[in-house]
DNA sequence: TGTACATCAGTGAACGCGCGTTCACTGATGTAC
DNA sequence: TGTACATCAGTGAACGCGCGTTCACTGATGTAC
């Protein structure tokens, strides 16, 4: 209920309303049928109360409106994982709990995953890139950050990983944990919490080899255990 | 898209000629089109030469037929996988080799990976499972065998894993890579082998601790080095 | 104050498209006599 | 041996569908005079 500002003379009722009503009818959407197909711009037009070709006055075609979808749920991951950082005790804990948010909010909104990261980009092809490309790298560039946090406590004499490809590396482990959940819901799969250790627990043990009995076997005993902590 | 010059009608015996073929042009359009949605029962009637309504007498419907190429590009993923591994020095090896041939095998084949492990799998529900399900349970079977020799490999003392969770860990870790590749091709990725060796190294050390120089450490030094080995 | 007018968000109808699938059929093939 | 017939792989036309998108339009709104 945003009162017009006498100011704006060219922006008559609410102008900008609708196209945040379409944006989340077409979020909703994906939600409800967890089916990208079933997100036409037909269907958002019925869930928003109006008719199809009324979409074109603020998205210039479909693939803009889907762009303009995954900038935001990226807002939203990046938002969520440091949500889930927020009070942890160091670096360490920090890219636990990010882990685990990670799959969490793709388990969560597995449309919204696909849409993000089990997609094809060619829609990015004949369109503005730095939206979803800007909004993306701020996720990354944050977990980034905690992975450099990490490096400097390495102990002494352990030569430091390059914190790209650390980044990287951990970004593509809970990406593999959560998009095979997500693809193949019905296969068997270990506990998460059990499949983040074992991504995680031997790289903790090799940065602080103090803080493992024997080194590197600390951590497979600690995932035997089937302690999840 | 040209089709077979007048191909000739099957004899009465040799019905099963059309359907061998028709699995070759769905196979071939998912190559060429790099695009599933490009699969369409017409495209593939064109392919092989021949009208759509002729693909109804082979296959019950769309789902039965790419259920079908599931199936066989499962079986196709095993064998890839199992001519790495031949002439393996050790189980460690075997594993590296399978990884990196699991890797290869997506990027060469992406829509086909997409098939497999990237979409959903409603098909699925309301059809016979068991193809494709077996299919893939062979590779996982075999990659379970690989884990087994390893752990048995373990140095006295260590715990040994799970072998299944273990199993579970690798294909999650070589399908981020695969897949996050697959989707987004233009992300500056690091070098496969490089993102390969951050997983398996820790875990390599973490399980043989008298082969690694001061435990986990040697894990880090090793990937510092950029060697790929 | 009332009235004429400009603005522009949203409409209704239609377009061409490709899709999966169905149906009655055709005509080459193999076989029985 | 030749001929009639049954078989059945593949055809041609059509179905209804939902899609993205376009176009000329309508009619409520705000403003100028």
């Amino acid at each position: 209920m945003t009162p017009v500002d006498a100011r704006q003379r060219a922006r008559r009722g609410e102008g900008d309303r609708l196209r945040g009503e379409i944006l989340a009818a077409a979020e909703d959407l994906l939600v409800e049928t967890a089916d990208e197909s079933a997100v036409s711009i037909r269907a958002i037009a019925d869930r928003v109360g109006v008719t199809a070709p009324s979409i074109y006055r603020h998205f210039a075609d479909k693939d803009t409106l889907l762009l303009s979808v995954v900038e935001m749920v990226f807002g939203r991951l990046d938002a969520a994982l440091e949500a889930a950082a927020a009070g942890a005790a160091d670096p360490f804990d920090e890219i636990r709990r990010k882990g685990r948010a990670y799959v969490d909010f793709g388990l969560a909104h597995p449309e919204h995953y696909r849409l993000l990261f089990m997609c094809k980009d060619d829609r990015k092809k004949d369109h503005d890139l730095d939206g979803p490309a800007v909004a993306g790298a701020g996720a990354f560039n944050h977990l980034q950050e905690t992975v450099e946090r990490i490096i400097d406590l390495a102990a002494p004499g352990v030569p430091r990983p390059d914190p790209y490809v650390m980044t990287c590396a951990i970004w593509t482990g809970v990406h593999g944990v959560t998009s095979l959940r997500i693809a193949m819901p019905g296969f068997p799969w270990p506990a998460i919490d059990e499949q983040l250790s074992m991504l995680a627990q031997p790289w903790h043990d090799a940065l602080c080899p103090t803080a493992a009995d024997h080194g590197g076997a600390a951590a497979v005993r600690r995932r035997a255990d089937g302690s999840q902590h």
